[in-house]
DNA sequence: TTTATATGCGCAAACGTTTGAGCAAAAAAA
DNA sequence: TTTTTTTGCTCAAACGTTTGCGCATATAAA
């Protein structure tokens, strides 16, 4: 059965186009269309089995009933949980999602937002990457309906909702300080997302609040290969700590295997606490304490947020952040001097 | 700054519009198009930040360049790694991705299904949720471009991919009785999958094979909350299992759980192994056997079929399942009897 | 009966591309 | 010089919708 259009029903119907348009659009009242016309349609459309033409409505109207999500990668787990939820609120909103993964690579995630202009996407959620974006700041500058997650840029006013990052790298650290370790590193992840650097911050401000001048800082991805590399970059190098803070919880599966490999127990040779709460983690050899970001909270924000802006409410600068929330399990030892 | 559109580079130029585009889709040699022209239109493009308008570029070409994929939800890692490999691929090759989720909801699936014959997409991957897919169906009728991954219907011609299902259900069992269990339970997913239906399907032939007369098959989900509940009816019925075989990783974490609340150990107790590795399997208190899945060849492989398909090659009927590895833990006792 | 209002629908342009066919001028061949 | 070929580009239709405007006819009011 070869497609069939509106003016396929309209001559079927003997009526004109723009009648079968009006009353599939549901206008039909609005331009006093018959209701026995409107019947007349609706069924011959159902018929004919009618699919009506995205590429040619949204040619004509402007509207494309999509949004655009562009993530990292939806193979970690935090992205992916996010991109469900979002995902599941545009299909009942009627929106189509396209998905764009970065790979935490800023130049693939600037050639897909270029490409992304030219689609008319209604709005994009976004958890970006690089340092800037100049391609972002040119879709936010064109009138495009942005959400920035996770992520984003504290000199563009693009709304924005996240975890309070700062508090939680603050929180995590501080509850090992209390819990008397001195010496603890931190492994982190993309030094350029800000979320990775809020958490950095919080830690470094915990330290400093504790008068604790020893700090160390390493990592550059978050992935469980950097989490490996830098544990075990880490146990060899001369400085001693008895807990680390690992900014993801890819990155801390990579520290626990490298743990492992050096037979270095955790909580009683080294304590940690990771960003990111999982299933998984109350089921480790050693259940690990965490950081538990709202996901589900950052996903139903984010929708709202941009449905206000697709519903022409004035384009607010909306910055959310959301408190995060510490798992108390088995990983960090309390540690006397 | 206005969208810009090819009638303006042209007017710009005072050329036509049609020799605006041959430059543009790098038809200028092909319809004789001067080298001078060409560049200067490249020039006056990039200098007026033209962006090509898909939408009126796909209604009179019919190429949308745009590929939909359809799975259960992105929250299961195993279709997330999927869905990433996927995603990476298709955009090397300059294709969009339409990301649908059905959440194993064979309605959700179908209306998604009937709003992608809107978008004129090129190609479908699809994981199909429900026993048998009218929509699918349909959408293979019109002579698009589908191929199923992980699930699939063996009545249908459509291609697929997906691991030999038997096989691993098989391997996963035959290795319980090689280490001498008898009374095995196999905790499954959605009963309508035919990755489900393949899994126990093995799980029942070793058991055959070995004359062991007592099955114990239950469950209904691929998530974690299913693997708990089964878990603990089976631990509060009356059969007695000396081994459990979980049909996905999501099901295990349960499992897992249950086992934990029950004080029952592994595999001193009771023996675990999983379908689907996960890179926290190893880390767990107990170091989880598991069948694994070639994730990546499976996406590898759709990709190749697709392109082939869209290639215009003969519509051949593809079927490749490829074979399982299991990776072996300490989750599973020998058992004497 | 004439005039005003309501009802039901159609005309034709427009959205921004792509594309088959074709035309004028320049270059080459005769 | 005339004819043929090549070069460089344009015309205009088409893709399937949406939409502002407008036109009959029917009904109600005067």
């Amino acid at each position: 059965m070869p497609v069939q259009t509106i003016s396929d029903i309209a001559k079927e119907l003997k009526l004109s186009v723009t009648t079968i348009s009006r009353v599939l659009n549901g206008k039909a009242d609005q331009y006093r269309i018959g209701k026995e016309t409107q019947l007349r349609v609706k069924e011959m459309a159902k018929k004919l089995n009618y699919i009506p033409n995205e590429y040619a409505s949204n040619l004509r109207s402007g509207k494309s009933n999509t949004i655009a999500l562009s993530i990292p990668t939806v193979s970690n787990m935090f992205f992916a949980k996010i991109a469900s939820d979002l995902n599941r609120e545009l299909r009942k909103l009627e929106f189509m999602t396209i998905l764009n993964e970065s790979d935490e690579d800023e130049h693939i995630e600037a050639e897909s937002l270029k490409r992304l202009r030219s689609r008319n996407i209604e709005g994009l959620i976004i958890a970006p990457c690089g340092k800037d974006s100049k391609e972002l700041k040119k879709l936010h500058d064109s009138g495009l309906s942005i959400v920035c997650i996770d992520r984003y840029f504290e000199n563009l006013d693009i709304p924005y909702v996240a975890t309070d990052n700062f508090i939680g790298g603050y929180m995590a650290t501080k509850y090992l300080i209390d819990m008397g370790h001195r010496n603890i590193a931190c492994i982190q992840g993309n030094k350029f997302s800000i979320s990775n650097i809020k958490r950095v911050e919080g830690y470094v401000k915990a330290l400093d609040d504790a008068g604790i001048k020893e700090k160390y800082i390493e990592g550059e991805m978050f992935d469980e290969r950097n989490g490996y590399l830098e544990t075990k970059l880490l146990l060899q190098s001369r400085v001693h700590v008895s807990a680390i803070f690992t900014l993801s919880s890819t990155i801390a599966i990579g520290c626990l295997k490298a743990l492992r490999e050096e037979a270095i127990k955790v909580p009683e040779d080294i304590s940690l606490i990771t960003f990111d709460d999982s299933p998984y983690l109350e089921l480790l050899s050693v259940p690990i304490t965490s950081v538990a970001q709202p996901l589900l909270e950052i996903s139903q924000v984010a929708i709202r947020i941009l449905l206000g802006m697709l519903n022409d409410e004035p384009r607010s600068t909306i910055q959310v952040l959301l408190k995060p929330k510490i798992i108390y399990r088995d990983s960090v030892s309390s540690k006397s001097y």
